[in-house]
DNA sequence: CTGTTAGCGCCTTCAG
DNA sequence: CTGAAGGCGCTAACAG
């Protein structure tokens, strides 16, 4: 119920009748140089003043702020969500906390915070970049780690889906199961490089089938049924008798092709065949079940910070890649 | 592509051939005590050096760090990233800059955060706290702002749906059509604000309604189906030829509602009616469509913003709660 | 209008 | 083992 002045250093020290230098020291876990009875009255004089270091004063000095960013291109997806969660996760058991960013699809935004970074003294940077970004990356003088996509012209570690690997599970699933016609629907590929992996593995192994014909639109707004529904459509009526499927390249795909199968009166799981990258947790629900490609995304969040604390910590290695695999989660929409 | 050494204000200062004050006058934008060409050779300098403030530095000085803290019960629920949206735009935009923190429903790790947040400076916090906490909040002296629920013993401002209102709505709209037997189905209410709020309100309104018989279920872990499909059975069977319907507390319980009835067999739309509160994504597409009730949840967390702003500012006006109304989105699950 | 002087709270020599 | 002194980058008086 401290209504005074917050406690600092030199009021410990006062109170412990020692030196600040000693505080510190014990501060920082230097027990070893702390005889038992300075650290026994440091102890008492920390709690009965209930202070706590400032991090703002000893990040200035060493340099180690203890802060990380997590910059994302765009927050409104729940896979930025569950990659948050990952990275929350360990930064809290490694004591470090996180700064949240969101670029917003903005370029400019993703300028800006990155200059902010540097004056928060942040130790690293976990980010999932815009595109090939039009501003430098390059001088920007801090460990970073890339998720989903490699940032051009900047390597850094980078972790991400293998997404060689889990379009396979989707394509193999699908011949598996017979399908003879696959229509592959992703938003704008640009220069994302899950999107460019995803579709450009699905039209390589599509090769390798004569059985079943791929085919790939890229909707510019996935989310607009004028876009969308007449693409579905024309692709349900070129069927004739085949079996069909449809394959999403991400959650937001997966939503938006339901949807539209919706309006156009298709049932996946019957009619036409349903897949997609991500496991949003609505695809066990959706009609029976959509089949999907799960990515651990928490995994990914974990590990982006693993790499990162490496880095801070020094590691001056060769740059890393790492892939996590996907899941394949058959559900009744694949099962016709 | 510095790689010398980052610039400080007495780089600038030199380069400039003026004093440190006036280099800090020029970055806290008191132009009109600045002469033009002082002012050129500072912007001139600061280029030249690609100059970036350093914001502990100035944060330890003036204690304005520009730090707000966003402690949430639990992060892994949707709502919760809705909110954070809400409150990053927030920030973006008055220049401030989100520290995310996930409590994960452990109150020791809630008690840890606060203790972190003194140590960043930070200037204000907005907490979606844990229950009626156990440790001492009130001994905090922060600018505080609450989101979803009042916390014991310390008032603060408070920002959340108008359950009563909403509620309200749903019942409404299940009188008018005409239901006759109503389920209110919530995760274990403990001393949850909300969850308190809207069944209450439920039992309360359903007196006045004599048509309709009201019942509220209290589950204790939602997601189990060995929790919640009998309970969900037997209702539907004590049914009797009568118009039911199921209201979910919020968006976690009417995804496991239905899939229970999924599991079931019981077809919402058809056989009984579903409405829920929150309105998460796939509601649109659960079925036909589940009626909801849909929170500003983007507002909720500018506004949560916008009050703890004005307390960093300096109110000290009467602690607000800020009521939004919700949204009553009809679908066809409660239109049988 | 401008610069000098003190610190903010902490950590790091460097002598005891 | 311990403490005093100096400084991290910046700002807030206080002089000019």
């Amino acid at each position: 119920m401290t209504l005074t002045k917050k406690a600092t250093i030199s009021d410990v020290a006062k109170l412990a009748k020692v030196g600040k230098t000693s505080v510190s020291r014990y501060l920082n876990g230097e027990f070893k140089v702390l005889s038992e009875d300075i650290q026994r009255r440091i102890k008492l004089a920390i709690e009965t003043l209930d202070y706590k270091p400032s991090r703002l004063a000893s990040g200035m000095k060493k340099g180690r702020t203890k802060l990380i960013a997590l910059v994302f291109a765009d927050l409104s997806i729940s896979y930025a969500m569950e990659i948050m969660r990952g990275v929350e996760t360990a930064c809290r058991e490694n004591d470090y906390t996180l700064l949240v960013f969101n670029a917003n699809n903005e370029s400019e935004q993703e300028k800006k915070i990155l200059q902010l970074l540097t004056s928060y003294q942040v130790e690293g940077v976990i980010i999932q970049a815009l595109r090939t970004h039009d501003h430098n990356f390059y001088d920007f003088n801090l460990p970073m780690v890339s998720i989903d996509r490699a940032i051009h012209g900047c390597e850094t570690d980078l972790v991400h889906l293998d997404n060689i690997q889990a379009t396979k599970l989707a394509v193999t699933h699908l011949i598996e199961n017979a399908f003879e016609q696959v229509l592959f629907i992703t938003e704008k590929i640009e220069d994302i490089q899950a999107r460019q992996q995803r579709s450009e593995t699905f039209y390589q192994l599509m090769q390798s089938y004569p059985q079943c014909k791929g085919e790939i639109i890229e909707v510019l707004d996935i989310s607009q049924p004028q876009q969308i529904d007449p693409i579905l459509q024309a692709f349900y009526q070129s069927g004739q008798g085949k079996k069909q499927a449809i394959l999403a390249v991400n959650g937001v795909a997966t939503l938006n092709t339901a949807l539209a199968l919706k309006r156009l009166n298709i049932e996946w799981g019957r009619d036409i065949g349903l897949i997609g990258f991500d496991d949003p947790n609505w695809a066990a629900v959706l009609g029976d079940g959509i089949t999907t490609i799960r990515q651990p995304t928490l995994d990914i969040g974990y590990c982006a910070f693993e790499l990162l604390l490496k880095r801070i910590q020094g590691d001056r290695s060769k740059f890393k890649t790492v892939l996590y695999p996907g899941e394949l989660i058959v559900r009744k929409s694949t099962i016709l």
